[in-house]
DNA sequence: TTACAAATGTGAGGATTACTCATGTTTGTG
DNA sequence: CACAAACATGAGTAATCCTCACATTTGTAA
């Protein structure tokens, strides 16, 4: 139920005991705690199961008894904060039945989220990867920006009466989703990855020239 | 030029020498192929720096002579994609001056980006980040369909002649840049962040319910 | 109550791996 | 040809994840 056995897929180790005693349910909450107030104050990567163990009072033994190794914590949090935001998505457009209704409860659902990420550094941490990844991140933030000033260099030359910034919103966050929608068709199946892709490009182009 | 001093930023270790000898030069050559060639086989996170010094013939000192860290060989991999990339970028935009022109040019650079992505194993494995990242990658990917889910059956609701397929691969392509632009947003600046949101959220509901 | 198996708790130590550094070798150059 | 700077080496260091043999606690059935 909270993913403490860890055999989502292959990739996952062995799987460990789930605790079935009272005391041991509360040292497991602990130990989500400590791994969680960790993550906030130093980024996932520098949380050392060790120091995890010594915050939450127990023994590096006792971790790994109910944790196959770093990453099934850092997962069952995940998964915590993921069934929250569920419930929210279910809330905000189970019952939406036209057009209106819809426009207002995405928009809501936006900005919802959109302060649920910002709430939480938990989640922000975790997310945004490790710290290898988030030095690499940078590189490619960098690089998109200038990938995507070509776009604005476009559009400013073809919509000469249009507020600047906007453009170069408008031109970074395509190119940006752009990136985004590739990596996510290179991880899904070929053929969906392509549909994928299309649609991508058939928004973009809307945006960029439209209907 | 090469990325090889790795000082980008205050997370980077000591920066290393850059080679000026020609036997250097092909050194680090061969260093980079072995990394590239281990990256392709087994991803960047099993790829062993010892490995990589023994593939390339080289010792471990000497790689870490050029090296400062792992990351920085990744890294130079990496930039070296990234500016080819950006030549494709520039030869298909810089010329575009009309709407016809950037529907044409947009269109064929994204097909250019996408086969780039599709071939290239190193690049592939990098910007999906590490293993432990790619375990959350399918967490979030399983709840980000289950979330599309809801999306999708509004759309269904509301326009019920429409190929159901397509409705599909559009929620989750909505819903999936949604949460790369709340990624993108708390990695840059608030006000920037903000205004980023915003452009989704008026992209999206331009297609979810039209103009 | 008591016996006993299952669940839980412990932490020293094994195993792996990124990275260092003292020392030796090669290269360009005045 | 002398000599400094660049380059090469690999055994060793440090950090950290995780294991495992053994101790303790808990629930339960006789």
């Amino acid at each position: 139920m909270e993913g403490l056995s860890g055999s989502q897929d292959g990739q996952i180790a062995s799987p460990r005991r789930a605790p079935s005693q009272q005391r041991s349910r509360e040292r497991v909450e602990r130990m989500l705690a400590a791994a969680s107030a960790l993550i906030a104050e130093q980024g996932s990567d520098a949380m050392r199961m060790g120091e995890v163990a010594e915050r939450a009072g127990v023994s590096i033994g006792s971790l790994y008894q109910f944790f196959p190794d770093k990453r099934a914590i850092i997962w069952a949090l995940a998964e915590r904060y993921t069934a929250e935001s569920q419930a929210c998505i279910a809330a905000a457009l189970g019952e939406v039945s036209d057009a209106e209704g819809l426009r207002r409860a995405f928009s809501e659902l936006v900005d919802i989220y959109y302060g649920r990420f910002l709430a939480e550094p938990v989640m922000r941490d975790i997310w945004s990867g490790t710290q290898a990844d988030k030095a690499l991140r940078e590189l490619e933030l960098a690089d998109s920006r200038a990938n995507a000033e070509f776009l604005t260099a476009v559009l400013k030359r073809l919509r000469p009466t249009a507020d600047p910034a906007a453009l170069e919103t408008t031109a970074f966050l395509i190119w940006q989703i752009g990136e985004a929608t590739m990596r996510l068709a290179i991880s899904v199946g070929r053929q969906e990855g392509d549909r994928l892709v299309a649609a991508y490009k058939r928004m973009a182009l809307r945006e960029l020239v439209g209907e």
